[in-house]
DNA sequence: CATCAACCTGATCA
DNA sequence: ATGATCAGGTTGA
């Protein structure tokens, strides 16, 4: 099915907000819900393959206008009006909540490559086989094997990991209820759940209930700050230095100043390039 | 409110 | 090859 939408698939879904894409050939693979959902890069937009095309529009956030959200980004800060130039039509996206919330406990303290193997072997010991890559799982599917999460290898995460399951499985909490409420109380909520700090509350809340005035700060975005506005002190400083600084949809400034760091720092592992040679 | 050690695994460095 | 060091957020003292 062939889909029109201003959209990059590479730096979209390779940019480490969702971790279940392959990239394959010219084709990013990944699996949303039990189906296994091929695209294609066009010049338009996209093919797509293994789902509707309402679900592949609300999963890309289709309605987001993206030229306006980019011109409002450049307009409160010109480093970022600069980056964007290299980052046209990364889109945040808009992940399913259970989903969003049980990988980003496991993200804790991880590598964006550990996070994906981590949640791969998840996928693998609990979810359903969908010929090749399998579904994330259900709480209750984790819940029902749990003797085998040490498979898993999770570390100190494994815990947090299965009573979080649990907590869906049972009732006592439900991650659709948090649909709907605003950027602070969303945090509040989400901040109540064990494994979920700052960090991790504003990537749930940015990916999966479309807070895109939420603005996380790892290491990598700390080192921006620090490097590029000389910016210091504590998650609560630094994520208000961030708003105000970058404006309402700062979610997309993050990404822009993250996703451009990380292709900086990729050539300079490459070889050769400097860190202080651009710029 | 700020500081800091402990936590677990995988990658990278000697 | 082997061991040391480091990167990466949250928790609880």
């Amino acid at each position: 099915m062939r889909i029109v939408l201003d959209v990059d698939l590479d730096s979209t879904l390779g940019c480490g907000q969702a971790h279940r894409w392959r990239k394959a050939g010219d084709s990013w693979e990944g699996v949303l819900g039990d189906s296994v959902v091929t695209l294609t890069q066009t010049e338009d937009g996209f093919e797509c393959v293994g789902c509707s095309e309402e679900r592949i529009l609300s999963y890309m956030r289709a309605d987001d206008d993206l030229n306006g959200i980019y011109e409002e980004c450049a307009a409160a800060d010109p480093y970022v009006a600069e980056l964007i130039d290299g980052c046209r039509g990364l889109r945040i996206l808009r992940q399913d909540h259970w989903e969003c919330i049980a990988t980003y406990i496991l993200a804790v303290n991880a590598n964006v490559k550990r996070i994906g193997t981590m949640v791969e072997s998840v996928c693998r010991e609990f979810g359903r086989d969908l010929g090749g890559r399998h579904s994330f799982p259900t709480p209750e599917e984790i819940v029902s094997k749990k003797e085998r999460i040490p498979i898993c290898k999770l570390g100190y995460r494994e815990g947090r990991f299965v009573r979080f399951a649990e907590s869906v499985a049972n009732g006592a909490f439900d991650p659709d209820s948090l649909e709907g409420l605003p950027y602070g109380r969303c945090v509040e909520e989400l901040l109540k759940i064990e494994g979920v700090g700052p960090k991790v509350a504003d990537c749930i809340a940015l990916f999966s209930y479309g807070h895109l005035d939420a603005f996380p700060i790892d290491a990598r975005i700390g080192h921006v700050l620090k490097e590029k506005y000389g910016a210091e002190g504590s998650y609560k400083v630094l994520a208000e230095f961030s708003r105000n600084r970058f404006g309402r949809y700062c979610g997309y400034s993050q990404e822009f100043l993250y996703h451009s760091d990380s292709i900086l720092a990729s050539q300079v592992q490459a070889g050769g390039l400097q860190p202080n040679s651009i710029s």
